[in-house]
DNA sequence: GGGTTGTACTAACTCTGAGAAAGTACTATC
DNA sequence: GATAGTACTTTCTCAGAGTTAGTACAACCC
């Protein structure tokens, strides 16, 4: 799949490029590699349940650290995947959501993890096969 | 999204158990990191387009080490999500496809990069208000 | 009133696993 | 005869994932 982009590159014309996951130059990989990646991928599909602060997605998002949970947050947010809505107040109370694209994405993914949860006994059995080998 | 499935567990008991990608502990994880993680979710795509042989996978999939390729097609076989099929000669000749199952991540996998790709005029403009705060 | 727990992080350190490079055992082409 | 190509595996190295500790308070318990 590729799409065509329009916009200023390097030598600051208006340019035509094309936007494609499978070149490893292509800026979009990067996008492509949070929001599909291990937790990238749980949070996005977590928040489709609700608003959720900070430690509560850590919780729901079982085996992420600190560090990474808030690094993908970063990403997703920077991307325009999630809000980050903060009080500024003591202790802090920080909410995250998703956006509309974030919601869009959140679902495909979803619908991943779905097939693979209901398809998950075809899975063991194709495992067992491949090990009794 | 929690699925319910039957088998013998740790005590040769027959129980159920839930399949749960959100747990830590559950085996799903593993499925799930692989058919979505970096490589394995662009060697599914790649292969939507029919067969290829390992070095052309690798050509179409801009970036991965022969080692990542090897790596994750032999996860992927074992979980079946591929085939392989290997002619028994040298040079060797050997053709990777998807199995039914293969397909319906793989299709799951290309509407997520279709949006992304499609979107991605959004996914800039983002990242452009995020960076001059 | 002192101790513990919780909040949302960041900074420093460790260690696993991703990526690079080279080897294999041949055949086909120049 | 040399070079390129096939489908890998093995070894080595370094980036990035994961762990731990620290912050600046508030709210709860005894």
């Amino acid at each position: 799949m590729i799409a065509v982009m329009s916009g200023t590159d390097d030598s600051g014309d208006t340019a035509k490029w094309v936007v494609d996951v499978f070149d490893k130059n292509c800026p979009s990989r990067h996008t492509h590699e949070l929001v599909s990646g291990k937790w990238g991928s749980l949070a996005l599909v977590a928040l489709r349940e609700g608003t959720y602060r900070f430690n509560a997605l850590r919780r729901r998002v079982d085996g992420v650290s600190e560090k990474m949970l808030s690094q993908t947050l970063q990403g997703l947010e920077r991307d325009g995947m999630v809000v980050r809505e903060a009080q500024n107040t003591i202790p802090p109370h920080v909410e995250y959501s998703l956006t509309p694209l974030g919601r869009r994405v959140a679902d495909r993914q979803f619908a991943i993890i779905e097939l693979l949860e209901g398809e998950y006994d075809e899975i063991v059995a194709a495992r067992e096969r491949y090990d009794a080998k």
